[in-house]
RNA sequence: GGCGAGGUAGCAAAGUGGUAAUGCACUGGUCUGCAAAACCGGUAUGCGCGGGUUCAAUUCCCGCCCUCGCCUCCA
């Protein structure tokens, strides 16, 4: 059975089976990369990872297309400041950006182009909308999209012509000075001629020096890898208009396909109630969180957590949340690996109602309600060898699909304890071996105070960090 | 104003035309000197508000309220 997800365009859930029958291929607009990443930003890249590993674990295989955004305002106004050129300076934040996916177990795409990289490329797409007629230069040398010449121009974000206007006369009078000679204030920049302060960041082309507008490089990135037509493009909400609505234009406009024939929107990740910006200081990246004591992997699970089409609130306490919840699985995990050491998790063998609700159009809760709902049925004493394989085994094949990996058990963690703390444990011991009982239970308190638990067993303690 | 997504237990979050998964937290029991862990239970007569359809609605329809996002920087 194929994933059913919601598609944006036609606002109805939907299989994704591959044009071409066999490989799913699919582009999701990365990162611009001056910066570090932040938890909403991963938000979506984990829900587009759980897309692939879901894909990919119902037998077909993926394709996926990644771009970094290594040009824009941005990156040349920041590597200025920083006194480095754009390409050590975008070179710094892409492999950070790496270094934070691997830590939350984002598969790496098959390939990830970069938009400097890419400049002939987007070029020869201007060009042929020149040609065409959809696209003109302005006195200055920008080459801009005339939106007017695309009839379907506003079918993603389902945004009228008249109130397109509004927008954008609303915002008119911020708008850039560069932007001035535009004939419709609809119309968008396919090529930024080039300004004092780009310094050294400029290409020659056709209307004189300057650099590619941000929404064109996806879109001839696109056509190098994934052709005309191609199965899936996915981003945040905020991407539908104007970046996405631009894209379908520059492409449908410059070559004879449909572009992407599904898109998929994840909703954004709140903090205490709100959008999460750097003024309300509540704008968390991967460091922060880590520097905070959380694990990537409790991360990535509050991130799937929701819905990804339902807007999800961040909170310290869903990282605690998370942190048990992985806790009950690996311990569970555990149990059967007791009795079924070796893994071939190819199927999801008890946990088939888990598996077809994540087919569901991801439903990621339910899946994990179901994984939880499953093992709670689970009687480990009563199972046969076989049937802890297959218990295992479907338990692994759901974490894969989800990108969970199980952290090692709490008990198991060798904490460094400090020489009085294990002293004190040690009198604790002892007096409890004594059967005073007063003494122990003080010196429990006290070490509890401390921040340490003692677990006591037939023959000996332990002592955990509280 | 337009478009979109939401409002379900203390928190988080699924779901369904027939009377509410799951995680955290809390809590009763077994076990333990006491704990911890584990295991067995409990915790929303209720799913934003008001109408309507129906034998039956949280689930469908209508109206309203609230939250969040987008409306050319934005994952």
């Amino acid at each position: 059975m194929p994933l059913k997800l919601h598609d944006t365009l036609s606002r109805a859930d939907l299989e994704l089976r591959p044009l071409d029958g066999k490989t799913l291929r699919f582009y999701c607009c990365g990162p611009t990369v001056y910066g570090p990443a932040h938890v909403g930003n991963f938000r979506t890249f984990v829900a587009q990872d759980v897309m692939r590993r879901v894909v990919e674990a119902s037998g077909t295989p993926t394709l996926h297309v990644r771009n970094i955004t290594d040009v824009d305002d941005k990156t040349i106004r920041d590597s200025q400041k920083a006194g480095q050129t754009l390409a050590d300076f975008t070179r710094g934040w892409t492999e950070k950006f790496h270094a934070d996916c691997d830590a939350l177990n984002l598969l790496r795409p098959h390939v990830e182009p970069s938009a400097v990289a890419h400049i002939p490329h987007q070029i020869a797409m201007i060009e042929k909308l020149a040609a065409t007629g959809h696209a003109y230069a302005a006195a200055d040398g920008s080459v801009y999209f005339r939106v007017s010449s695309f009839k379907d121009y506003g079918r993603l974000s389902h945004l009228e012509d008249r109130e397109l206007r509004l927008g954008a006369s609303e915002s008119a009078s911020a708008t850039d000075s560069d932007e001035y000679s535009k004939d419709s204030l609809t119309d968008f920049a396919l090529w930024k001629a080039r300004k004092p302060e780009d310094g050294a960041n400029y290409w020659p082309s056709p209307w004189g020096e300057g650099r590619p507008g941000w929404h064109l490089e996806c879109s001839a990135m696109i056509l190098e890898y994934l052709g005309e037509d191609f199965d899936l493009h996915s981003g945040g909400v905020d991407l539908i208009f104007p970046h996405h609505e631009n894209e379908i234009a520059q492409s449908c406009c410059s070559t004879h396909g449909r572009f992407a024939h599904h898109w998929m929107h994840v909703a954004h990740l709140m903090v205490d109630g709100g959008k999460m910006s750097k003024s309300l200081g509540n704008l968390y990246t991967l460091e922060d969180l880590r520097q905070r004591g959380y694990s990537a992997a409790e991360v990535r699970y509050v991130l799937i957590s929701g819905h990804y089409r339902a807007p999800l609130n961040f909170t310290f306490h869903s990282l605690d949340s998370a942190r048990q919840a992985l806790q009950k699985l690996a311990k569970a995990d555990k149990v059967l690996a007791l009795l079924a050491p070796n893994l071939s998790p190819a199927s999801p063998g008890p946990f088939q109602d888990a598996w077809d609700t994540l087919l569901n159009d991801l439903n990621v809760p339910g899946a994990l309600g179901g994984i939880f709902g499953g093992l709670n049925k689970l009687k480990p004493a009563t199972l046969t060898a076989e049937e802890a394989a297959s218990a295992r085994n479907g338990l692994h094949f759901m974490l894969g699909a989800l990108g969970i990996v199980l952290p090692p058990v709490a008990e198991e963690t060798v904490a460094e304890v400090p020489a009085d703390i294990q002293a004190l444990a040690q009198q604790r011991w002892d007096a409890k071996q004594a059967r005073d009982w007063a003494t122990a239970d003080t010196l429990r308190k006290q070490l509890e105070t401390a921040g340490w638990l003692i677990k006591d067993s037939k023959d000996g303690f332990q002592v955990l960090p509280k």
